[in-house]
DNA sequence: ACGCGGGAGGTAAGCGTTTCCTGACGCCGG
DNA sequence: CCGGCGTCAGGAAACGCTTACCTCCCGCGT
């Protein structure tokens, strides 16, 4: 037993073990975080005993201050109640778990300029790296964005985007690869017009799976009649394959919905106006989030390692070596019974 | 135009700025973050520019050592890609957000030794406060984590559970009476008998349900013919419905999953039996999950409103004055095709 | 004209760590 | 027995920021 201990209303401090060690506030140090210099057993002993006691926990804020590096990772989302940056999210909490580092989370609600101020205050963090898994537009609204990811790299903060062609390392898998395949299998299965709805144009990931879906359904004899714009939300696949509805939707007809969120929107209104999902208005969707297994009919879909493409994203966001992947994440079609086959 | 600005592998300092703008430290620490003395205008425009010009913004780990208190709030959930903890981790984002304070989240995978561990890191943060979400038990694992908490009480850190009986400051709805009023409601709907897919015995969250259910159900003249356990995953709730099917389950019988997640799972071991939802076996769920408007039938259910829940837990754990919620916030019992009438 | 008070900028002492550098000590070879 | 070297603990200077305290100056009252 030592001096009585106060119950302070602060946490220990380093200087609170080497005292209680007696050993000096170096040594402490050397024992507790990592260092590769060599400390006597018996001293260290002491220490772990002494921080043990004091149930203390290095300050990583001062650490990060002193060190002049943090171990923090920053993710940057639209949603984090929706499934697919649900998911994603898990992979980077994974990496980060294993690497020993903190996640630190914001959400943008798809707003530019939300996502902006979002990036500064994360900036502030001086995090390792930063996700930006929200999928943005390049419209005008980036430009403030960009100065901030800019002044981000600049400070040494390494920048990860989801998707080909965004700032710093990509992560991204084939849309247009796995799209086409989609686009050729439903196709085969004897689908002839299809409607796709998608999320704006500009939007890279949107762009490749229009693109891909378009060629291989073409490709394979069928027709694209419309592209119809909406969002990545379940009420944005609603709304339009409601509008789409009332304007009149031949059965037979494949709906092709930019993710399966929007499918998902797509299938209740398609419901919702009285119509079936898959004998009567075909549907499909990408991602294949876990949603997707338990509606019914289920949901055709092509299927993304969303957690592995987080885990991925948090490897290429701390790694110092780091290589882009060779080619895109393959991606693999599942069909379901929203678009059984017609013959 | 000022000397030469090497493009820095480093972020802009304070100094820098102050250097930039003729001022001292001090004078700069004023002007930009949030200090009651007044500076004069002029000195104020220049700093501003300063900082503007080399994109400064305050390196928040100092800030929280020099300040002694963090803008952090600490987040741990059981599984981020789960619906629920979606819903609620957008809540306290949002939260977070207004207030100007910076989400770290963890992930406890529902494992007790690793959400000891996360503990532990995440209060190497000095987070204001720290959210417990992870839904835990109290089993004999939970000796190491009591001890991390009340290291990081003992650190002037605030705790917030959800959950009337977790330490700290609980902000819960109300279980027993939303569950009482759906096994009432069910029961008005001509159910006679009934399941029970619970969690563990001793969470009480899955307690309080089956409390509630089974007081209102047999209060209104039903049989609860069984409780049997799972846990809070669609997994186990499919797996422990197709036990129960494969036993067998007279056309008829009401199952209640203890929450929306768990019901969905069970409503795929329906079909997944040949069983049909609604009209052989009916399910019911809690939480109201934004999924369940989707599925059909849809899934009848109490809602809670998740994200004001994590909305207000961000408060508790963050706000000086605050006061216990005088009563769980009611919840509302749903009824969707998932429970037909039975007459 | 002088003294005094108050307003506002600067100086410097922290905050909790890390890490460079100094210096004590022990061991070896000559 | 002495010098040299390697080892390892400790002192102290950073890291980027806040803030208590000091100082200076201006304006006012008498």
């Amino acid at each position: 037993m030592s001096e009585i201990t106060a119950p302070s209303r602060s946490a220990a401090t380093l200087h609170d073990v080497a005292r209680e060690a007696g050993v000096s506030l170096a040594t402490a140090s050397r024992v507790l975080n990592g260092s590769t210099r060599k400390v006597a057993e018996s001293y260290r002993e002491r220490v772990e005993a002494a921080a043990e006691k004091l149930g203390y926990t290095a300050n990583l804020s001062a650490q990060a201050t002193a060190r002049g590096t943090s171990a923090i990772v920053a993710l940057l989302v639209a949603d984090i109640a929706d499934p697919y940056f649900g998911q994603l999210a898990s992979g980077v909490a994974r990496g980060a778990d294993e690497a020993g580092l903190v996640v630190t989370i914001a959400i943008t609600e798809r707003d530019a300029q939300r996502e902006t101020r979002l990036v500064r205050a994360l900036r502030g963090q001086r995090p390792r790296g930063l996700i930006l898994a929200a999928s943005r537009t390049d419209g005008p609204d980036s430009v403030g964005l960009d100065a901030e990811l800019a002044a981000f790299a600049a400070g040494g903060g390494q920048i990860v985007s989801l998707g080909p062609d965004g700032p710093g390392r990509a992560v991204s898998v084939d849309n247009v690869g796995g799209a086409t395949a989609l686009g050729a299998q439903l196709a085969a299965l004897g689908y002839a017009r299809a409607v796709i709805v998608a999320a704006g144009i500009g939007i890279r990931t949107s762009d490749d799976r229009v693109a891909g879906f378009t060629a291989g359904f073409t490709g394979a004899g069928g027709e694209i009649q419309e592209v119809v714009r909406g969002g990545f939300t379940r009420d944005a696949g609603y709304d339009t394959a409601r509008a789409l509805l009332e304007r009149g939707l031949e059965p037979g007809t494949l709906v092709f919905g930019i993710s399966d969120v929007v499918a998902i929107g797509i299938m209740s209104a398609v419901r919702d106006a009285g119509r079936r999902v898959g004998a009567d208005i075909a549907v499909a969707g990408f991602d294949d989030i876990s949603t997707g297994r338990d509606i019914r009919p289920g949901l055709t879909t092509v299927r993304v390692p969303l957690e592995d493409l987080g885990y991925r994203a948090l490897h290429a966001a701390v790694d110092t070596e780091w290589a882009p992947d060779p080619q895109p994440l393959p991606l693999e079609v599942i069909v379901r019974g929203s678009t059984p086959p017609r013959t």
